[in-house]
DNA sequence: GTTATAAAAGATGTTTAACTCTTTTATTAT
DNA sequence: ATAATAAAAGAGTTAAACATCTTTTATAAC
């Protein structure tokens, strides 16, 4: 595995799949999302599901239905979709293990693991969901081959 | 999970252990290593067995026998350990599980992503196993509470 | 209002990582 | 030699992550 669960880099990809559409327009269903992102396709509904119930997407049931991001969605950091997914923990956790590691009392790697999870978390919340739209658009950067 | 799973982190935990441990001269067994960097003794034995095999420790069969690193050990980088346990993924994969991204077709997050992986993998490498032994003993940075 | 479409919800199944148990082998001390 | 100690090896179990299937509910078009 990679540093996120493999549930999340279905999430992250199916998100930012619906950022783009929504950006030109059209909803998407599970099915074609599925396709393009090569997730299975029920366990992604699953995802979706709770991505939905969190409030990252939206989504309308029915003929022409599917999943869409609004534009007040598409400025929110990806940071939400691995903390609705993955949780908490590799924003804060002590990179051996430890619960108790802190400034206090730190384990052997604290500060140097800090600055690893410091980058990351910032990384994270600064790269909003819909930042890459245009350059999936135009392709300069993909999700599929 | 954090970044690195569980196992990972116990094994880390327990080669600082045996490494402190080598500095003062002294083999330490499963049972010792388990309770203090707590770990489950009979899967910590698996997970050391395996650090064994590719010679990261080295043990000792029967009385005051037990687990040790020699010197030359001692100067090995961290990245060592993570990557006999939790292989190449974390040091070389895409953030977004995309086995085909790379600098010429490049994922969304691609270029954010190389600065963290490059960052924690320095560190990884530049982190030897013994590096912390003198802090260990005095006690400025800790294993357990 | 009936039919078709598509997500929500809930129950279930599978696979992998985490963990345990038992037997064997090597080493040391007597 | 034999008894005690401690890791190696292999087989087995459990729990969590990953994945699927079935039923229900909402929406739209006719």
């Amino acid at each position: 595995m990679g540093i996120f669960s493999k549930t999340c880099e279905y999430a992250v990809r199916a998100v930012f799949y619906i950022a783009q559409s929504s950006q030109e327009g059209r909803k998407v269903s599970i099915k074609e999302i599925a396709e393009k992102v090569k997730s299975p396709e029920p366990f992604l509904g699953k995802i979706l599901q709770n991505l939905s119930k969190v409030g990252l997407i939206q989504s309308t049931k029915g003929p022409h239905g599917g999943f869409f991001i609004d534009p007040e969605g598409l400025k929110k950091p990806i940071a939400d979709i691995v903390l609705a997914i993955d949780g908490e923990q590799i924003f804060t956790g002590c990179g051996m293990g430890l619960d108790y590691c802190s400034e206090k009392n730190p384990c052997p790697l604290h500060h140097d693991f800090k600055k690893v999870r410091n980058q990351l978390s910032s990384m994270l919340k600064k790269t909003s969901i819909g930042q890459f739209n245009l350059q999936l658009i135009k392709g300069s950067v993909t999700l599929y081959k």
